[in-house]
DNA sequence: GCCAACGTTGGC
DNA sequence: GCCAACGTTGGC
């Protein structure tokens, strides 16, 4: 079993709207590390970070499980969809999607929080320049911050 | 809104 | 295969 962090723009699909849906589909990655990751590496049962990105306040939110291995992206068959790929055919996709499943809403880890850490220096979520919407996390990572930073506040 | 960093595209 | 141009990401 691995670890992940999967990013999300609190705008488009945020950790409320995860825990109102309880399970949805992580659909519309659009980059082949990403999906390289879904669909070769990402098992039932892994843990995520459910990551808030491009908003007032990044960080990490909560937890979500893999729920359903990789699978094709309906959505890159939409010409309706914005993530649409005229290039993928049912008998060739393109894009992979895996279904996740919330585990629990955190108090707010902030992206400023996590880069206080040493424990944390080498998190690939924190390198300089990184846009990886899902990136591995070590265990040792995973547990320093389950352990020592969230529910550290009220 | 700014802008650095990155990934993709396409001409050659 | 190179690389400039372009679009996107995402913190600030």
């Amino acid at each position: 079993m691995r670890y992940w962090l999967l990013k999300s723009e609190p705008d488009a699909y945020g950790i409320e709207d995860m825990a109102r849906d309880k399970v949805t589909a992580w659909s519309g990655v659009r980059n082949y590390q990403a999906r390289n990751f879904m669909r070769d590496q990402m098992q039932p049962g892994d843990r995520c970070f459910f990551y808030h990105s491009n908003c007032a306040e990044p960080g990490i939110v909560g937890i979500v499980e893999v729920a359903r291995r990789a699978y094709p992206d309906e959505t890159q068959y939409d010409r309706k969809s914005h993530y649409f790929d005229a290039k993928a055919t049912p008998e060739n996709p393109r894009w992979f999607n895996i279904d996740v499943r919330l585990v629990r809403k955190l108090p707010l880890v902030s992206l400023a929080e996590l880069r206080k850490h040493e424990e944390l220096a080498h998190m690939r979520v924190l390198a300089k320049g990184n846009r990886l919407s899902i990136t591995p996390v070590d265990p040792a990572e995973w547990k320093f911050i389950t352990g020592r930073l969230a529910g550290a506040r009220a």
